[in-house]
DNA sequence: GTGAAAGCGCTAACAA
DNA sequence: TTGTTAGCGCTTTCAC
């Protein structure tokens, strides 16, 4: 069975072939077609089984219909589930996704960035590492179109979608409290990302709106080495007299370290210790209480992107910032 | 700055685009052209940071240097982690993966090929679903070059990466034995699925060789509602006289739902029952015992899968069947 | 309303 | 050894 091309259409229906890609590109009022030429060779390019052959259609129209996607790691939860809402948003927008993972290296980031530019896709939606300021700035530069998601920078102009981390950390924070927890540590990563750095943020103004002074070895920071510093703030939160009784983790990948040194100490959520985290990871299903936790709209955020994405590649062009907000599971690892 | 095309390294050497093109595609060689030339040549494209038009290449060799994947459901472990494997070695042998999930529906199954191979993917590698003959059937007649991974059918021939699943169970339940159990429970999907059902063939027969006959309610099947069948099936293997005293899952989402049951039947692994897996979730990390479990080779598998698709894309028509070893990886979830 | 035809950037057969 | 050139299948301008 030989593969059909748009000539053999147009033969099929006895018209030339520019008529044949105006009705089947939709133009066909654009352009005048005939009503009924029109339906026919709709119906024959159905009965032929016609489809278009992109690798023209692109050389042609220099659009591959492709967008790029560069994600942190792609162990996150948080990146294969945008990737996955990414993914099905592109494709009912007749989009294809091709991506890479930058491990949260800026040089690697700055590599796969220039790796899909080249491979042309039409544009890039990027997750944005610590110290990418510079692919940022060059990309601005150049004509490919991109937004930043999950994270941006406060001090680049550019069009994204993210959290409201803000206010999702503040929420949360007063959460604990209104549970009746005074003393609620706070564990989060060592790092100048805008994103994270505003759940601190979050964190110690909600303590201050609610009469409480935040302690600063409330706030635990993990470096590189994860798991064993989330264990050490965690031991540094459960020490001293001023013992704290919520611990609240900045992301899921720490709550995860964190609820395994949890483990560790056999001490029991929510009896001894109060549990809140900011998202969940699928490895909460197996721990034996239902983690309260912040949750990320992953599906609104990917789909968001793909059509910020595809208005700025249309030449629509404005920046567009937005802030979603996050919704609260509430599970059982917070003593009332 | 202008798009560079092959004309313009010509013109910048002062030879044709056919030398470029010869020199550039690694036929510098074949075409015998000179050493020199050659030379200023790739100095050039890399200087002029030359990037050639991959719709241009297709539109000519009738090659996307994509293929397509099929997974069974992208929320399996397996389907993430052979999706990642595939792409980086794809990646490596320089072509695209772009994928889709059949969610285990041999409907959808059969529509996601139609759109891949009609998206002219140079190739398919598929997982296939149960009920799914007659689509392999339609690709075989077709001239889409294509691989099975993870599952195969018996009375098809087909090239194919997959397990040794009889084997890899019946080492498994030949370990439980060696841990001194007896009483060895089995659950697994009711299904027709080869790769599936040589896993309770392997069970059985090793039992057997251990002299142990395996009583029929020892082995339980799920239906399509996998968590209440799941602790159905546990609580039948938990009751009566001949009460089991381990448990063998077999694949990681029913370990998943069944750990969860011996959660609210408050069982301690291994204090009162052992577990094993087949294969091994994320989620795992949170359970408070560490799972003992069969470990599959997904790199492995990707990376054969890839190769042996190129392969056939390059008209080695060799029918390849490859049958994979599992690892195991021992937890404490066994008592001895 | 419709058709003819010029390329898009590349490969490869053929000519020189 | 190197250059010329005919398309690959499609979009789109321009002519009718």
């Amino acid at each position: 069975m030989k593969k059909i091309g748009l000539k053999d259409v147009a033969q099929h229906v006895g018209v030339s072939v520019a008529l044949v890609s105006y009705v089947l590109n939709g133009q066909a009022e654009e352009k005048q077609v005939g009503k009924e030429i029109a339906e026919k060779i709709r119906k024959a390019a159905v009965e032929l089984n016609y489809v278009p052959n992109q690798a023209a259609k692109s050389l042609k129209t220099q659009r591959t219909q492709t967008i790029g996607l560069v994600v942190a790691d792609i162990n996150y939860r948080f990146s294969s589930g945008i990737t996955r809402a990414i993914e099905s948003e592109a494709k009912r927008k007749g989009f294809t996704v091709i991506f890479g993972s930058s491990n949260e290296s800026s040089a690697k980031f700055d590599e796969i960035v220039n790796v899909l530019a080249n491979r042309q896709v039409d544009g890039l939606i990027l997750v944005p590492v610590q110290g990418s300021e510079q692919t940022i700035h060059k990309l601005q530069q150049s004509e490919v179109p991109f937004v930043l998601i999950d994270r941006n920078f406060q001090h680049i102009l550019t069009s994204s979608i993210s959290l409201d981390n803000y206010k999702a950390a503040y929420d949360s924070t007063s959460y604990l409290i209104k549970m009746g927890h005074k003393r609620i540590g706070f564990i989060n990563y060592e790092t100048t990302m805008f994103n994270l750095t505003e759940r601190n943020r979050g964190y110690k103004d909600a303590l201050k709106a609610h009469g409480i002074k935040p302690e600063e070895q409330w706030l635990q920071r993990v470096g590189s080495n994860q798991k064993s510093d989330t264990a050490k703030g965690i031991d540094r939160l459960l020490s001293g007299e001023n013992k704290c009784e919520a611990i609240f983790f900045a992301t899921d990948r720490l709550a995860i370290f964190g609820l395994q040194h949890l483990n560790e100490l056999q001490l029991n959520v929510p009896k001894d210790i109060s549990v809140f985290s900011f998202d969940a990871a699928e490895a909460f299903d197996l721990f034996y209480c239902p983690v309260t936790h912040a949750s990320q709209p992953l599906e609104k955020m990917g789909k968001m992107a793909v059509n910020s994405l595809i208005d700025i590649i249309n030449k629509n062009k404005v920046i567009n910032q937005i802030y979603l907000e996050t919704e609260f599971v509430i599970g059982k690892s917070c003593r009332e």
